[in-house]
DNA sequence: CTACAATGCAACTGCGCAGTTGCACATCTG
DNA sequence: CAGATGTGCAACTGCGCAGTTGCATTGTAG
């Protein structure tokens, strides 16, 4: 992973309303933004916005679909930052890798 | 973990700069914000705050010595957010689990 | 005691992000 | 065609963060 997508990728995952989102979508499937807007406290705008910068970082892949756009979770992006953090951390201290 | 501390460690490590000290302390051991300042090109003011920010992420440790303060990085912290990324991946999708 | 080196506090700037609102455009349905 | 629903674009506000500078305070060494 280079350093940008890292940057990506955490920058997306500080923020909880896209962590909402995306929780949102590994559960209950696919959907697209105006779905989002009305089950979360959130205008569709915001969703919007969200969903660019969780496509960045590659959490979530768009497909089209007549006048609809449907989101989806990348749980693969996920699993790929979490060994990238476990390798980060061996590295650090050989120590931590034991009680995984 | 707690959804206060994912939205801590996330965005502790959302910054570059940050993810730098981080590494600096990781790989050399440990050092004062002065000294910190020195090697990385910001302020040490700058230092400082990030500093806070690491800490209160439990992603550092510091250490009063006479007029010195001594920052630590933990790397369990680090090894512990990886594995609660990958159980979040797991749960969302369990076939990501096979090529960890 | 004195000079030096470290931390502590505070104010300030610049900038980007989250979120909103309003309106235009596209597409499906009756 | 007409209405309803969905996306696209743009401007605006509020707010917090990264970083800086200046000065005060405290601890260390000679």
């Amino acid at each position: 992973m280079s350093t940008v997508a890292v940057n990506l990728v955490f920058s997306a995952l500080a923020d909880s309303t896209r962590r909402h989102v995306l929780e949102r979508l590994a559960v209950s499937g696919a959907a697209s933004a105006s779905t989002l807007a009305r089950e979360l406290p959130v205008s569709r705008q915001a969703i919007v916005k969200h969903m660019s910068v969780l496509e960045d970082a590659g959490l979530v892949s768009r497909k089209r679909n007549g006048r609809e756009i449907v989101f989806n979770a990348e749980a693969q992006q996920l699993a790929a930052t979490a060994r990238w953090m476990q390798r980060m951390a061996e590295r650090w201290d050989p120590v931590v890798t034991d009680f995984g």
